[in-house]
DNA sequence: GAAGCAGAATTACACATGTAATCGACAGGG
DNA sequence: CCCTGTCGATTACATGTGTAATTCTGCTTC
């Protein structure tokens, strides 16, 4: 699966969460903190089609947009590399330094345990 | 913190193993499969130079490299970084990503509920 | 039917990154 | 003293990425 960029990863996002879309309909539900203009939309949905992550159908003379991979497939692969890079694999690694950094609330603590303990059943 | 490429992060593991140490030294401890040539090494000296995440002693007509910055410190960056992209920020989401994926081990189960236990006391 | 508008396609351009080669300075061996 | 090897510094060049503008093409509306 090809890598995509942070600034694709956004319009993935949008798509992720609905589906099939214009490239208009994209741009507006892009976060308004990335200040983008249509035309750098369609940048990155001619990117992100070139890939391969994306499909279109034909609308009459528009496309509609959707993700052709899956957000859990391409999450997973992140953050495999992420903790294959950093961590060598080991993810009891990965949550050490989370937890040595207080990233972890009670909460969290307590969710991970259930989640765990489900696991070993 | 300036951002890491991926190739310069390679360097940065040799030095954070092992510092300080010469361009020459960084060469041959970056992994082989890598197949860089020294010239190369020295271009991702250069840059990290420049985005301040390494500094530099001189030592006659050589420069000894070291970190400027703790791999803790990077390493927490950037994996909050994704849990923030990929999950929201929430790290439950991330363990019960990995989880569906079976990149739990049972050892890895017990480890990380050590850790936690740890954690609540 | 001409003019404009709305889509995608094509082109643009600067900065980052991967991957070097080349240059200029100097130190050490003959 | 000169040659050569070794440094860091500078330059190179292709590809990726952020961020568009421009072009081409066909539908709509006078």
């Amino acid at each position: 699966m090809e890598r995509i960029a942070e600034g694709e990863y956004a319009v993935m996002e949008v798509l992720w969460n609905e589906a099939p879309l214009t490239a208009a309909d994209v741009a507006t539900r892009v976060p308004e903190d990335r200040g983008w203009s249509l035309a750098t939309v369609k940048t990155m949905l001619s990117r992100l089609l070139a890939k391969g992550v994306l499909a279109y159908e034909e609308e009459g003379r528009r496309y509609l947009y959707r993700p052709a991979i899956r957000r859990e497939d391409y999450v997973a692969e992140e953050s495999g590399r992420l903790i294959d890079r950093m961590f060598g694999g080991r993810v009891p690694a990965l949550v050490a330094q989370l937890a040595a950094r207080d990233k972890l609330s009670p909460a969290d603590i307590a969710e991970i345990e259930t989640l765990l303990k489900a696991l070993k059943s």
